[in-house]
RNA sequence: GGGCUUGUAGAUCAGUGGUAGAUCGCCGCCUUCGCAAGGCGGAGGCCACGGGUUCGAAUCCCGUCAAGUCCA
């Protein structure tokens, strides 16, 4: 691990802490107190704030915050606004869940600079771990916000490190009125992510306020410095990454019983009321219950110890009986849970969120359907969407204000979705229920589980309503990690990425319509992939596919098929191997045909996410995009599939702008330039690495993309929307043709409108009227034919019981009907099964249908056996059941045969 | 990104390869002063769509579309 040298800082000697080893935990920490013993981390030591505040004086959410932001400022660092609580930015995790994701992964490996250096933040952030945990700890919060102050050093130039961020956050700790001797700075090595270092965790009265963490490793395969097995290297930069609990802050200013009763009293208390729970912490022995929950809970880690014991364990240090306590501290446990996770929504879906079946939009229906569970525990009538619209309004985001009627609908639908969802689940768990209660045994585990994983139905309700029908269940305690057990698979390997030292100068930007150019081949690869000095074909990327083009030697061409960018240099591939060796001077030239296709339709896929979110709302985001030289689609998030008129409103919008001729403007930005002046609505695309991005702007649309555009709307000539898709529960697809594709797209459904006039013999603008028209003349034609069926089984009555043999004592027909049709036989054949005849009827389509009536039955004839005979005969097969079967076979010359043989298998 | 499930009458659902069903709702008649209930009768189905296997597919296989759900 790390040693003492680490952490044997000039602060702490001058300050006169002595670093000692915990004799509980055994862990080492540095202390001003000279008689501490212990490292001050719970389950060490417990709680000692609660009634007892560290700080001189209360302190709320707005004020800390502002307190903590202007004391780093005054110190030279930079505020810098929040992020969204959804990392657009990032693609391996959907939630913001510290700080410094902010900055991973360009910022802290240094490829850009950033936004400030050294800056301050307080940015909100979301855990959905301790789901569980959530009002019951006392401490677990589903969202907080982490103040942080942030220091981006490298090998030339540093700003300070570990002893000036231990001071900065030991005064900032002093000037709110903590004892010297209260902190404690417990050394806990820090690892994830990829990166690691040594860590300090500050340590007052139990709470752990902040982590100082010192990344200044990086993990290397073979790496000298190991950690928890794995190896690290020194890193070139090197950061300070803290992380400050503002919620934490405040509760240690107020010591109250929990940290909920500190930071949202008045929603805690509305809740309360609105669910009819008397909250009064001014009474001693009922806020003691809570404020000793909360310091016997804060000792565990709430996976080791059930609930149950807890609680006893409670109820014997208040000295009271378990049943009182339960009494008052349930209902508490869910409303302090709706506050939280209400607060969790508004924090969701203001920053943009649509709730999903996937990735970061299931997390907000995790909580959504979590909120509803508990809302109906408490008995809680009012809309899900009124407690988040109060959390909305004591919330300082004015957008957020402005988005209110969309968040709103989104719950509602939400809501009744869940609603749907259960009920659905109602009727299954019914089903289910009974099915087993008539066999007489409980319901087995595997059905729990697919009513739980298949069709969303929790155990719990499950169980509950099954027991309600007389039935037992089978529920073992691990339920949800055997759910998790059916998903496990294995990981599959990613290839290692290719890398390929160099810079091949991009041309297109500057020069997008220039057709031919001039390049030094600077690499061949397998003998068909080059690499040039330079190069005007555009490599795949940003959902575009790659230019094509010619590379010309000496009157020899080479077709190049398909280009890719690999780290900084574009690899050109060829259609043929061999021909262009390392130095040559080649003639390049672009496919403009299909560059511009690509052009019309990237441009073209920013006016149509622009329109959509003109004419669906701001919550629009896009999810994705891929073009092509005939069409184009767009991912975007939205709640509701798009209706027509709205998808029309869309394509004229679309359309309009192209008639303005909007300039399409381009240009390269430093990030930070770019993130100030436009905000994360850049990154729709996701976000692009390299210090300098391209900002696109076409009208009032502005994206980072790295794309070909046409240099003005009116390029792109036309738009036709296509169809859209829903790929996913909250993402719509919407898929397009721009330019000549657009116009063929036209043509195509001009010559299907046309065909289907053509064959109907009417006018295209007749064409719905007359289709329905017909369709309606078909079924009624269909029924006509069904009775005429009938009819004629009937009348065919007659003269087939005329033709009757009597074979064994039965009455037996064996007929050819001509070209009947297999219903034609089976009602004849049924008729005269109830006249208690033993029918066989065989058509010249190399059909057979049989038939025995009650005496034939009694006898042991049976239908199914004529039939296996007969269709034998006919190369074929054939069954039914003992009083009706059939069958058939293509063999239809053999006829006579295969009547003869049905006759012989009459005979039981 | 992955897993699982579903699509049959207006609604809720049966139907495991052999003539498409039930319940509720709808319409008509009977009964009633009237209504409800009850009795009798009836209408209502491209079994989501396209292919395949088979003598035969709502049913089995593949694809498309639509919907639900769990996980990362």
């Amino acid at each position: 691990m790390f040693s003492e040298d680490e952490y044997r800082l000039d602060f702490f000697v001058d300050e006169g802490f002595q670093r000692k080893k915990c004799e509980k935990c055994g862990k080492f920490f540095w202390t001003r107190d000279a008689v501490r013993k212990t490292c001050g981390d719970p389950p060490c030591d417990p709680y000692t704030f609660i009634g007892a505040p560290v700080f001189s004086r209360e302190h709320g959410l707005d004020e800390m915050r502002e307190h903590y932001l202007s004391y780093f400022e005054a110190r030279g660092h930079t505020r810098i606004a929040r992020y969204p609580v959804v990392a657009r930015w990032r693609d391996d995790i959907y939630l913001t869940i510290a700080s410094i994701a902010d900055f991973q992964p360009f910022v802290t490996s240094g490829q850009v600079p950033p936004p400030a250096n050294p800056l301050t933040i307080s940015q909100p952030c979301i855990r959905l771990d301790d789901l569980d945990s959530v009002g019951r700890s006392g401490r677990h919060l589903t969202t907080f916000e982490m103040m942080a102050h942030h220091v981006f050093n490298t090998r030339e130039r540093e700003i300070y490190w570990k002893d000036r961020t231990v001071q900065l956050c030991d005064e900032l700790l002093r000037g709110l009125g903590m004892e010297p001797t209260a902190v404690t700075y417990k050394e806990n090595p820090w690892a994830g992510g990829g990166n690691a270092g040594p860590s300090v965790e500050c340590l007052v009265a139990g709470l752990e306020l902040a982590t100082l963490v010192f990344m200044d490793l990086k993990a290397t395969v073979g790496g000298s410095i190991k950690i928890k097995g794995e190896g690290y290297e020194k890193m070139d930069n090197y950061i300070v990454d803290t992380g400050y609990g503002l919620e934490r802050f405040v509760w240690a200013s107020k010591g109250s019983p929990t940290i909920y009763d500190a930071i949202f009293p008045d929603l805690v208390r509305k809740v309360a009321d609105l669910a009819g729970v008397e909250h009064d912490l001014k009474d001693p022995e009922y806020a003691e219950i809570f404020a000793q929950n909360a310091r016997l809970a804060g000792m565990v880690d709430l996976d080791e110890y059930s609930m149950k014991d807890l609680r006893s364990k409670i109820a014997g240090t208040i000295g009271i009986a378990p049943e009182r306590l339960e009494a008052s501290i349930e209902p508490m446990e869910r409303i302090y849970a709706v506050v939280d996770h209400t607060r969790c929504l508004a924090f969701m879906l203001g920053d943009g969120i649509i709730p999903s079946n996937v990735k970061a939009g299931y997390l907000a229906r995790l909580v959504i359907r979590r909120t509803l569970r508990l809302m109906k525990e408490l008995g809680l009538g009012l809309p899900l969407a009124d407690l988040v619209e109060m959390q909305i309004s004591r919330l300082d985001y004015p957008d957020w204000k402005e988005r209110l009627v969309t968040i709103k609908e989104i719950l509602d639908q939400e809501e009744q979705k869940y609603a749907e969802t259960l009920e659905k689940g109602r009727r299954l768990v019914k089903k289910t229920a009974e099915h087993f209660r008539k066999q007489n045994r409980p319901v087995p585990l595997q059905e729990m589980i697919s009513l739980y994983d298949t069709h969303g139905i929790p155990p719990e309700i499950a169980r509950e309503s099954a027991e309600g029908l007389g039935a037992t269940v089978e529920l073992p305690d691990n339920f949800y990690s055997l759910v998790a057990k059916t998903h496990i698979k294995a990981e599959q390997e990613e290839a290692p990425k290719l890398i390929i030292p160099g810079k091949t100068e991009l041309l297109f930007y500057e020069h997008p319509f220039d057709q031919t150019f001039e390049a030094r081949v600077v690499e061949v690869l397998d003998g068909d992939s080059v690499i040039l000095d330079r190069t005007l074909l555009y490599p795949e990327g940003g959902g575009q596919p790659a230019d094509h083009g010619i590379l010309e030697k000496g009157g020899l061409e080479f077709r190049v098929v398909d280009v890719q960018k690999v780290g900084d240099v574009v690899l050109h591939k060829l259609e043929k191997q061999g021909g262009l060796q390392k130095g040559d001077y080649v003639k390049g030239k672009v496919e403009m045909r299909r560059r511009l296709a690509h052009a019309r339709h990237h441009t073209a896929t920013h006016l149509v996410h622009d329109s959509a979110k003109r004419i669906l709302g701001k919550h629009i985001w896009q999810a994705g995009a891929q073009k092509s030289e005939d069409r184009a689609r767009l991912d975007i998030s939205h709640y509701k599939r798009i209706i027509d008129a709205e998808l029309k409103a869309i394509e004229m919008e679309a359309n309009r702008r192209v008639m303005e001729c909007e300039p399409v403007d381009t240009k390269f930005l430093p990030r930070s330039e770019a993130e100030k002046l436009f905000g994360f609505e850049l990154y729709q695309g996701g976000v692009p690495p390299g210090k300098q991005i391209r900002v696109v702007k076409v009208g009032s649309d502005i994206e980072a993309c790295a794309g070909t555009h046409v240099t003005n709307t009116g390029m792109i000539g036309a738009i036709k929307i296509l169809r859209t898709e829903r790929i996913q529960d909250g993402v719509e697809r919407i898929e397009f043709a721009a330019g000549e594709a657009a116009v063929r797209a036209w043509q195509e459904r001009d010559d299907l409108l046309a065909g289907a006039a053509d064959v109907l013999r009417v006018p295209a603008d007749q064409l719905p009227k007359t289709a329905s028209r017909f369709f309606e003349e078909w079924k009624g034609q269909q029924k006509e034919i069904e009775r005429l069926k009938e009819d004629l089984a009937k009348a065919r009555l007659r003269s087939l019981s005329a033709e009757a043999q009597e074979i064994d004592g039965l009455k037996v027909v064996v007929q050819k009907m001509g070209q009947a049709d297999i219903d034609e036989l089976l009602k004849a054949a049924a008729l005269l099964a109830e006249q208690d005849y033993v029918a066989l009827l065989g058509s010249e389509t190399g059909k057979l249908v049989a038939a025995v009536g009650k005496s034939g039955l009694a006898k042991g004839v049976k239908a199914g056996n004529i039939i296996k005979a007969a269709a034998k005969a006919l190369g074929g097969g054939g069954g039914g059941r003992p009083e009706l079967a059939q069958g058939g076979g293509p063999n239809v010359a053999n006829l006579d045969e295969a009547l003869r043989a049905g006759r012989e298998a009459m005979r039981a």
